[in-house]
DNA sequence: CTTACCCGTGAATCAGTAA
DNA sequence: GTTACTGATTCACGGGTAA
């Protein structure tokens, strides 16, 4: 069996990229020889006309061939098809990620469930440097959804929970991931200097992924290869992998990349370190959670001035309405003043600085 | 037509809630009169077995050859049915709110897509107290995901931008929302202190919902009303609201709990505006009434380029004339240019925007 | 050599009104 | 419905250059 599986004609062309549809590819591969299958698919964008930023200069969006799709129903059989090609290749045992936005990981997931996958998790890359909303007519898109299924409900799927909580300093892993885009060096970028491929994913994300789901030596499988980065990260970690890539130009630019991987790369390892910043509380949360009311009166420290709440954490003065801040240093004729101390309210007789309910809200944060 | 709304048999039934089941009840009110939806409907957490509706009642599923998907098939028909009915009631520019977990909001998406809803933002609630996961198989499930739709593409959808802005210290919202889930007062206790209802919603999230997508005055309707968040959120904000709920033990601890709901006073309604929404000036008027002289030189941002001001409000450029917003785009060879602000002029030997003397009118057509 | 500043850019379903 | 015009709108970083 072994034998064969190494030797013969069905054999597992491991650590290489394969070139053509990975539909075809799939389905001429063995069936329950995969560990593990990463998929980040075409999302479907569905983009209208161009986008420029407040200073006129151009978004490069996603226009790319692969990204056009007729229909949902065309998006839809396109899923069908590689999702069940992939799951024949899965040992019983195996799982499956899919990343994706709205636009089209709904659809995923729907899927994956019709095909009898078991959802384990839906996981949240929030972002931490995200592209703004130019237009003001939307949230921030700060985010991107991954899922984690196994081939079926009994599968005894591959979770490293120890691991995962050491990475997260600790304490349990959330379904909550802080993790920066791909920028600077890591971004791989064509021989004109441009970026090779509109949406490399961070090599922090696969290593989260890799070294919670995986084993040394099991085999991974991504049929949208790209420009490489689950190859780049499972070399990295000694684990073995599959590509499947349409385009030469990805191919190429993925092959050089993997090839300058060393193995078990300590500085490697720690690049998905998130750093953990002092967390920003808006004055704002303070009126949404209940803890002041709109309309309720805050006064200065010096008692010489008060402002009333509003419902979305702007204050109004006598003369004025803006931020806590903006309007303390109003009051006071100064350049700048901290809001946070400068105003106080009223609880049970006593006067109290707003400070005090910005440390509650940090408390529970910390909390988890 | 007025007369018929508030007092036929059509008549909205504004800040009740109704008895019975909502697609029914939702069929029986008057189309397009709906501005915004909330809909959590049940989670489905038991997806193998039998599906019933929040009354117990079994949900048939039409088809049972394919046994192990008959219960998705069950949801999904549910989830269209209630959709259907929810979508009729919404105006042209109505918006709905969904929200689930990965058992049910990936079908939940995909149903928003095919019955022609517009996805704005998928919005992830991170919760900052979720319950850990006790037997260490699988990552901590840390959040649900909220979907925000328009009725339609085209539809006019309403969004507070610089409210919410102003609720997250001045950066604009982003679409991952760090709130605790709702414990402690905020909890509804039953006659036996023991939870009111398994899946209350914390206020903080429906507050940040109504804020940023909808106004003052506005219709909201909650088909799956439970305890009643989404009613007392939205008296507290100004806002109507529908409730359906099937359980009268749901219903009277929401009545009780919404009676108790002060509503906030005016002032702490007003919210931050978008310029947008701030009157139009022509540039002319500003010659008009003599603000600036014709044959004044007006100079760019950057100083670079200069144009002079003509009697009919239009300018002109070194080799262009035409409007303020016009002559700009031009000399920087960009698509657009607002030139409110790039366009400059001088008094007393200080360079400053023209979009300062249209402040000056409009605060005195606000005096008027 | 360090610090300060400027510039570029990222999976984006990104406008509203009047004629 | 279509066209034309007005004019509102950005956050976090990395890299490079200037001081």
């Amino acid at each position: 069996m072994i034998r064969e599986q190494e030797q013969g004609a069905n054999a597992l062309p491991l650590n290489n990229i394969l070139a053509g549809d990975c539909i075809e590819i799939m389905n001429s591969l063995p069936a329950g020889s995969v560990d593990l299958i990463f998929a980040d698919p075409p999302y479907n964008l569905q983009l209208r006309g161009d986008l420029h930023r407040p200073d006129n200069s151009k978004v490069d969006a996603v226009d790319n061939d692969w990204d056009q799709f007729s229909s949902f129903k065309a998006y839809d059989d396109f899923t069908r098809e590689w999702m069940a090609a992939a799951r024949r290749l899965l040992k019983p045992n195996g799982a499956i990620w899919v990343i994706g936005s709205y636009h089209n990981v709904f659809r995923m997931g729907a899927e994956l469930q019709n095909q009898g996958f078991w959802i384990l998790n839906d996981v949240v890359w929030r972002k931490s440097n995200p592209m703004p909303n130019f237009r003001g007519k939307r949230l921030t898109n700060a985010h991107e959804t991954l899922i984690w299924a196994s081939k079926q409900e009994a599968s005894k799927y591959t979770f490293n929970y120890e691991a995962l909580k050491a990475l997260n300093e600790g304490v349990q892993m959330r379904s909550d991931w802080v993790l920066p885009i791909c920028t600077g060096h890591e971004r791989l970028k064509d021989e004109a200097g441009d970026k090779a491929h509109p949406t490399q994913k961070p090599e922090s994300l696969l290593h989260r992924v890799l070294l919670g789901t995986t084993n040394p030596g099991d085999v991974i499988l991504d049929p949208f290869f790209g420009t490489g980065t689950t190859g780049a990260v499972a070399k990295m970690l000694g684990r073995e992998f599959i590509g499947i890539e349409r385009e030469e130009a990805y191919r190429k630019v993925a092959k050089k990349r993997i090839d300058a991987v060393r193995k078990f790369d300590k500085e490697a390892l720690q690049v998905s370190q998130s750093k953990r910043a002092e967390p920003r509380v808006a004055f704002g949360v303070l009126v949404e959670r209940g803890l002041l009311r709109p309309g309720e009166e805050l006064v200065s420290i010096n008692g010489r001035h008060t402002a009333k709440v509003r419902a979305d954490g702007s204050i109004v003065g006598r003369d004025m309405k803006g931020s806590i801040h903006q309007v303390g240093a109003h009051m006071e004729g100064a350049p700048s003043c901290n809001g946070w101390t400068y105003w106080h309210f009223k609880r049970d007789g006593q006067t109290v600085p707003i400070d005090l309910l910005r440390q509650q809200i940090r408390a529970e944060m910390r909390e988890q």
